[in-house]
DNA sequence: GTTAGAAACAATCCT
DNA sequence: TGTTTCTAAC
């Protein structure tokens, strides 16, 4: 692709930032201004100009992002562009340091923790120390330690800066054991990863030379969202080329709680002093009053890099904004407004989000979008992956894959139960520590342990079991081992034979572990028990979104960052909410601009059509709580907005244009179907053992048939009346004992035989 | 050692 | 309101 063919797809501005491959570059890409656009593009464009492959890096914040910039780089460039260097900051430090960690004292198979397992640890840290709990807690503890870490500040770091003040004594503390621990348990926290590689790049200039060598050219994403110790790594990785481009935009810098340094982007200047700035300006996302609106409110901050993002594209519709008398009807609003969008033809489910401020909203929003049978995904809250069931299972492979992982073993030796309590954990645990060695290493000698007696008699069948499957495992693939753990375990069977709908979800989610792994084994070249785990362990829900399928999707303002929709429903305008009471009862400006941005993030998310809404009361932590209209909704011009009740008397929404009318529940209901193949646990095996044996996956069964009664998450229990094959999926009607007659899909229903 | 039920407590946003 | 921790009884 020459640089005149580059000239019709690219505007000036953008152009100058995929040919500007020498020297450090800062592109300030305004939302939706064509940044990917600018880096993919860039990618092949050095390409083209005869760069390895093999010498360009590109980091980003999600999976998902990853994912994106990888297919597109691959479409683009083709041949040689998997040799690319694309991936987050973190699975980016965990390939180091698989490589290297031993150069730092830790051996190269190990351990991630997640927030959970750090908290345990912690716990076991206060315990150990003596630290009141009440009086620090082991999240405030964390908290300080993750700062720390995020300024690149260590244990010892910390210890001398803080040594005259008595009150952080608790913190070098707690701090240097927890360090200790995980070193022994071999394990790096999440914040450990990027530290840890700074530190290990630092102190080994072999290391270093060969990392500076490979990444001749270096893009970073989301620029804006970087902190001390991630700015480091790229200014270590740069240093010797000084090859490195940004991207970013200040006005979407909304992770300052995590240690985004905002000063990485507005100073990048002084760090590098001949660097050229761009400014992409062009907006080729939002119609012109979304922009406006936008504009608007971002334009109320101060710390700011000032620029006008501007758009051809369409005038559009005016920016909607509804109050409620309550969340409820705010959210029935919602999913009826979804509804009728979808029924007249206007946007798919899938080009539909609803934004929030907090994952708490989300639990009501729900409730209607199943009363109203319409497909829907919520991203975060709770992690897919941080789900007991799923943590689990992990600890097992953890456990089987690095033995010196205490806090993974731990957690699975009675679970299942295995009559091995709390009183014996205890005395495991003082022998190894006195042995100085790990917890699973005393638990092989459990017999030696003279204080345990006869409960080493149900300990020796647990470590059987792991060291039966540990010796199998160069022959086992991935999805075996889980079949392995699950049998041997009987934890599946255990979870059907409690039978409630919560522990059948259960058994769903460890279905789709056991997906996510025949799909790693199927992708991966060399497939291996820590590649999964590490895979696993670095998945944000986020990275989850399929494109392909038609839901909304619910998520905060946060996880929003990057995605566009046609159709975006900012719920909960109300101060207090948003912005929230702390940013509003406290007095630093600093913060409310960042809730301020967060706002623009939101807004521009959307394409086509946007709409804000408020309630006036709603229900927090069990008690009612009484919001008025957000200051930002207010911050929009009136001119663009319709329904600004603020103003004047409120409008009633029902005499509105988008009051559906009536229509059948058959037809509502088809319309909320989700075309997915129908699993079980059973097809599920039968897929592991296809996929062994190397042959096609089949299209599944469904574990009901005709007759048989059924259990739905929310009308009950029912007798099935009807299967249809509906080709992708099964179209089951139902009669249910208190709601009557429905018909649905099978994979969106998600019906259970009871 | 396990379990159920009571009491305490919770403060956004996330890799 | 929803979740986690504590307590008491099996």
């Amino acid at each position: 692709m020459s640089s005149i063919e580059l000239n019709k797809i690219l505007n000036p501005e953008q152009l100058l930032g995929v040919t500007t491959t020498e020297g450090p570059v800062l592109i300030l890409a305004g939302a939706g201004s064509g940044k990917t656009r600018v880096l993919t593009h860039r990618v092949a464009y050095l390409m083209e100009q005869g760069v390895a492959p093999y010498n360009i890096m590109a980091i980003t914040f999600t999976n998902k992002a990853a994912g994106e910039m990888r297919e597109r780089v691959n479409n683009l460039a083709g041949h040689g562009a998997e040799q690319v260097w694309v991936a987050t900051f973190h699975s980016t430090c965990v390939r180091i340091l698989r490589q290297f960690a031993d150069r730092i004292g830790y051996d190269t198979n190990f351990s991630i923790y997640d927030a959970d397992d750090s908290k345990t640890l912690m716990k076991e840290v206060c315990k150990h120390l003596n630290i009141d709990t009440k009086k620090y807690k082991e999240k405030r503890i964390l908290g300080v330690i993750s700062s720390a870490k995020d300024e690149m500040i260590n244990e010892e770091e910390f210890a001398v800066r803080n040594q005259s003040d008595f009150m952080m004594t608790t913190y070098i503390s707690a701090y240097r054991e927890y360090q200790a621990r995980l070193r022994s348990n071999n394990a790096f926290d999440f914040d450990d990863l990027i530290l840890k590689t700074v530190e290990l790049l630092k102190q080994d200039p072999e290391v270093l030379n060969y990392y500076q060598n490979r990444f001749k050219y270096i893009m970073v994403d989301e620029y804006q969202d970087t902190n001390t110790v991630q700015f480091e790594l790229v200014r270590l990785l740069a240093s010797s080329h000084e090859n490195l481009c940004v991207v970013g935009d200040d006005d979407q810098s909304i992770y300052k709680f995590r240690g985004a340094n905002i000063y990485n982007i507005l100073n990048f200047e002084q760090h590098f002093p001949n660097a050229t700035v761009i400014k992409l300006e062009q907006n080729y996302r939002s119609t012109k009053k979304i922009l406006f609106g936008a504009n608007a409110v971002i334009k109320n901050n101060e710390g700011r890099k000032e620029k006008a993002l501007w758009t051809e594209n369409d005038e559009g519709e005016k920016i909607r904004f509804r109050q409620f008398d309550s969340a409820y009807e705010e959210a029935e609003f919602i999913a009826m407004d979804v509804r009728s969008q979808k029924r007249r033809g206007n946007f798919d489910f899938k080009e539909c989000a609803v934004l929030y401020r907090t994952n708490a909203q989300s639990r009501i929003l729900e409730e209607k979008f199943i009363n109203e049978n319409i497909p829907y995904r919520i991203v975060g809250g709770v992690n897919f992956y941080a789900r007991k069931e799923i943590k689990d299972i992990l600890a097992y492979l953890k456990t089987i894959d690095n033995g010196d992982d205490d806090i993974a073993v731990q957690r699975i030796i009675n679970v299942p139960k295995r009559g091995i309590g709390a009183t014996s954990l205890g005395k495991v645990s003082t022998y190894a520590r006195e042995n100085e060695m790990s917890f699973y290493a005393a638990l092989l000698e459990a017999s030696e342990i003279s204080t345990l007696g006869k409960a080493s008699g149900k300990i020796a069948p647990f470590v059987e079991f792991i060291e039966k499957i540990k010796i199998k495992l160069p022959e086992y693939t991935v999805p075996e081992v889980i079949r392995e753990v699950l049998d041997g375990t009987g934890y599946i069977e255990e979870l059907q034979a409690e039978g409630t709908d919560e522990a059948l979800v259960r058994v769903e989610n460890i279905e789709e572990l056991i997906n996510k792994a025949i799909l790693y084994q199927e992708e991966n070249e060399s497939p291996t028990l820590s590649g999964f785990l590490e895979e696993v362990a670095l998945i944000a829900d986020i990275d989850r979104l399929d494109e392909n399928e038609d839901y909304v999707v619910l998520m905060t303002l946060h996880s929003a960052k990057g995605l566009e929709f046609e159709n975006v429903y900012m719920a909960g305008m109300e101060d207090g909410l948003f912005p929230s009471i702390m940013t509003i009862s406290g007095d630093d400006d600093a913060e409310l601009e960042e809730e301020r941005r967060l706002c623009y993030v939101g807004i521009t998310r959307a394409k086509k059509l946007l709409t804000m809404t408020a309630a006036k009361t709603r229900m927090v932590r069990g008690e009612w709580q009484y919001g008025a209209i957000s200051r930002f909704v207010k911050e929009l011009p009136s001119e663009i907005v319709d329904g600004n009740t603020w103003e004047g008397k409120s409008r009633d929404f029902a005499a509105t244009s988008f009051n559906e009318p009536k229509k059948s529940f058959a037809e509502k209901k088809k319309e909320a179907t989700k075309p997915t193949v129908a699993s079980s646990y059973a097809a599920k095996l039968k897929e592991i053992k296809a996929v062994s044996a190397g042959t096609k996956i089949e299209k599944n069964a469904l574990p009901y048939g005709v007759g048989d009664r059924v259990q739905h998450q929310k009308f009950g229990e029912g007798t099935v009346k009807n299967i249809a094959d509906g080709g992708r999926d099964f179209e089951v009607t139902v009669e249910f004992d208190r709601v009557g007659v429905k018909k649905m899909f099978a994979s969106f229903a998600k019906l259970q035989k009871c």
